[in-house]
DNA sequence: GAGTAACT
DNA sequence: ATGT
């Protein structure tokens, strides 16, 4: 099985690095396995806002650690909110880090996002990990997803991109403290999630 | 579509 | 301010 024969060269949106169709369909479905079994351990919630407005995103996490949103913050705990431990990160996650984050070192935390047709998620930078050098990978399955690249300030020029599944972006090096979004889900664009919407997997070092 | 601001 |  031809894991990581990618369709295309990977591009460079301001030192964002995207894979486009990095993973095969047989990838993706072995993925989305994957991330259902982690899903019953460690159930998706919805997380709200310090100011305690909720996310119209759902989560979980795999790892160490997972991070988490109340009205106490942005953090990484070593527990999912209902009180379990997380599930470890699966091999097949493992896998893509290896093949795409280029540092000789694994991550410790795996965060699942869910977006239905009509979530979003408002700019903002990865700054909650320990060390901010450790490159960030992510990974889109099924709908489509119009990601917008911005800059370390916020505020500015952005650019747009449509994320598809199987594409995998790497925020490392000049990309690792873009600011970032996702502004909209073009609903019923991919048939891998029997019930639609998007996953997004994203892997990071949070500790030390 | 993209950038800014007001508001909660 | 990972909000609308």
């Amino acid at each position: 099985m031809d894991l990581f024969g990618e369709a295309a060269p990977p591009r460079d949106i301001r030192g964002v690095i995207v894979h486009p169709g990095l993973l095969d369909r047989a990838a993706q479905e072995a993925l989305v396995r994957d991330v259902r079994t982690l899903v019953e351990a460690a159930p998706l919630f919805r997380p709200e806002t310090r100011r305690g407005q909720k996310m119209s995103v759902r989560m979980t996490s795999a790892g160490s650690v997972g991070w988490v949103s109340d009205r106490r913050g942005y953090r990484y705990e070593p527990q999912h909110p209902a009180g379990v431990p997380w599930p470890a990160i699966p091999r097949s996650v493992l896998a893509i880090w290896d093949e795409v984050a280029g540092v000789d070192r694994q991550p410790d935390t795996c965060l699942v996002n869910f977006y239905d047709a009509d979530a979003k998620m408002g700019m903002h930078q990865d700054r909650d990990e320990a060390d901010l050098r450790w490159p960030v990978v992510s990974i889109s399955l099924g709908d489509e997803a119009l990601f917008r690249i911005g800059n370390e300030e916020r505020g500015g020029r952005t650019q747009s991109l449509w994320l598809r599944s199987g594409d995998v972006a790497v925020l490392g090096g000049e990309g690792r403290m873009l600011h970032h979004g996702i502004d909209r889900i073009r609903a019923g664009s991919s048939d891998l999630l029997a019930g639609g919407g998007r996953l997004n997997l994203t892997l990071r070092v949070a500790g030390a």
